[in-house]
DNA sequence: CTTTTTAGTTAAGCGGGCTTAACTTTATGC
DNA sequence: GCATAAAGTTAAGCCCGCTTAACTAAAAAG
């Protein structure tokens, strides 16, 4: 059984991290941001609002890489760097609505492939699909949170 | 109940992307090669062996630039370019084996994460994901084989 | 209160990806 | 057969991300 499943999984990786990965980094290049640029707003957009330092360690560069990007994205409004009020050096980085509207826009286009898909589907597949899914998603949201 | 699916599709889309793209760009990095690079060792694993003008339409990069991408990848030896039998004037570009080693190796670490998640399940949770999984699977081949 | 550590910025310089433009070689259309 | 189109390659030049190094400013440690 186990053998399966993780049969399964990834059969369904492969197909959608193919799609969802060029599609991604497709809507950057149309919205003229750079990948590593899209990835902070994703990030922010995923996990709120953060500082300097986050970035620089999740993403595993310099801080002062970090600090350029971020230059960039403020200039072009998609994300607001404030000063932390309770810490003086430090900055708190966070989506403006502009940055907001860009990922949700992606997010739209990007899944118009699952709604297609979805729509396939009968009522008996979608509701089996339902609950698969959320049974998984229940299981990573628990995993994350203890991290 | 197609909002429901929607939801929970986007949920799990929202989780798994997160912990794939960060996952993958990283994997690229610790091997040396750029996500470029690297997208098209995924890219040639994923849909196998083709020509030069393939890279360039399906990544919307110019001819010369995917030549020179490619280059670097057989300078590498993660890929082959040889000349096409059937027209002179064209490469067929393949993975080496070391090419296909580095891919799976990624793939391995990329799903460590995703064993965790199926070991905490019970046995009739995972026969319902996998029962999930594998209808959206085949549809996913249904529709991609259309295009 | 001084020293040290932490958060972030700025600038110089390297390497990479991408484009355009000029070119070679092979296939196709007439 | 000759002109034209198609597949790749090569080189020049640009922009971008990243690193290191030098710096500012604020917090923590002593």
């Amino acid at each position: 059984m186990s053998k399966q499943i993780n049969q399964s999984l990834r059969e369904w990786m492969d197909i959608f991290m193919h799609r969802s990965m060029r599609g991604w980094s497709q809507f950057a290049k149309s919205t003229g941001l750079s990948m590593p640029q899209f990835s902070i707003l994703m990030q922010l957009h995923h996990k709120g609002p953060c500082g300097m330092s986050q970035i620089s360690e999740r993403f595993e560069i310099s801080n002062a890489a970090a600090s350029q990007l971020a230059e960039k994205l403020v200039q072009s409004e998609y994300i607001e760097r404030a000063e932390d009020p309770n810490d003086r050096r430090a900055k708190v980085l966070q989506l403006t609505k502009k940055g907001e509207d860009l990922i949700n826009a992606g997010v739209v286009e990007r899944y118009r492939w699952l709604d297609e898909l979805v729509k396939k589907l009968s009522t008996d597949e979608k509701s089996k699909v339902h609950e698969g899914l959320s049974i998984l998603t229940e299981m990573a949201k628990k995993l994350e949170s203890r991290e």
